[in-house]
DNA sequence: ACCTGAACACCGTTCAAGT
DNA sequence: ACCTGAACACCGTTCAAGT
């Protein structure tokens, strides 16, 4: 087959992709008495634990419920398959980014563009960074899971978050709000999740944290309504 | 190297994410008649097909052996393991897109600054989309692949057409090459794929159409020594 | 030289039986 | 309520037997 071929195969069969309705990987039921509270608490930092040492690849149910103490009956009581087991893990390490994100364009509202850019970019680096330096484990766990809803919601967040510190600029004005928003998170993104999977060296770290300020400021000056004042 | 070292390395790497060395994710041998090669090419468009049509979790090694119309153990003749036939797929669709790179590149060797970013970028955008715009695909194969080797290799090519390029810019001079090549390359690299990621609808498209020159330029500028003579 | 497919090992998931 | 772990279905991989 030509790869011509795979667009119209790619569009017919869209719909097949999302393996595991989003809502499906939630927590199957809440604990109701102490002692499965903290069934449900080791079970999740079981999780983590196995990722970090033995890798994605490795992480199966039962070594999982082994390293937390439990048989794999009790893990299926929570968690209704292996992906909400990951499904919870990275639910929660995405919340924390954006908080980051959130906390840090409140701090930075009435800023001057400039000051602004590099309060958001840094932001952005350090957590991506504070607890897992370098790590691709996030981006290896995303991959397993049907996140359309999750990563839709967490984006829907960090972009109201960054469209208000955007319209707060003294210094600069925008035509289209929306466009150099998306341009700004895309940027964030995309380009840390490059760097690390390119290089996740101290060297490499040095130069994504000093040319990824310098892209945020360059095109957000050139993307401004008359340049800055 | 024999299969049966493979497997004694395979289980002395217990302990570290790279599932499979690099080099045994190839063929596992050469086709030596042509009723094989016509087995070895079946078995590689069988595993398109199945990407496409069923999805990444659905690719399983029996449904591309009936695809191929071969037999298991046949498959296996050919292809050490089931992440040899995405490797494939992935080495394929990863050199057109390198190549598209270096073409671009020699191309606008001595451009003006403005003019070659825009050639580049545009350069990029169209290899990335020609045939499956807005497909997630290569990336979800990559996903569930040991690529530091093939990544690296197609790094390193692309870095060298990019350094090769900014060297040859007239109105522009830069003072650390390898610092502005690696942004430029993260910036393509990570704000596409954060954008189909994120949004893959034909308006998002033409956001990252308008945006990404409009970023790679700005940052070019900012980042020449002294600025646009 | 090339192909076949039953057999094996392993993993995700369930459920009857326990406290 | 909560937990257990043998049993089941499925998938990646192999190998003795075929042409």
């Amino acid at each position: 087959m030509l790869y011509s071929d795979m667009r119209i195969i790619l569009q017919l069969l869209h719909s097949h992709m999302p393996v595991v309705p989003t809502d499906a990987l939630k927590p199957r039921k809440s604990p109701r008495q102490a002692r499965s509270t903290a069934t449900v608490t080791a079970i999740h930092e079981a999780t983590i634990q196995v990722l970090l040492s033995d890798g994605m690849a490795r992480l199966t149910t039962t070594r999982v419920a082994q390293r937390a103490g439990v048989s794999v009956g009790t893990m299926y009581q929570y968690f209704p398959h292996k992906q909400a087991l990951l499904y919870a893990v990275l639910d929660q390490y995405l919340d924390e980014v954006v908080v980051a994100i959130e906390e840090a364009c409140t701090r930075y509202q009435g800023a001057r563009l400039c000051e602004m850019s590099d309060g958001l970019v840094n932001a952005y680096l350090n957590a991506k960074l504070r607890y897992l330096p370098g790590s691709l484990a996030p981006y290896t766990v995303a991959a397993d899971l049907d996140t359309a809803r999750l990563i839709s919601d967490v984006l829907q967040r960090t972009d109201r978050a960054i469209a208000r510190l955007l319209a707060s600029v003294p210094d600069a004005g925008f035509d289209d709000i929306a466009a150099v928003t998306f341009a700004v998170r895309t940027l964030l993104v995309g380009t840390v999740r490059a760097s690390l999977e390119s290089d996740s060296s101290p060297a490499a770290l040095a130069m994504l944290r000093k040319q990824l300020p310098l892209m945020c400021r360059a095109y957000l000056v050139a993307a401004s309504r008359g340049g800055v004042a």
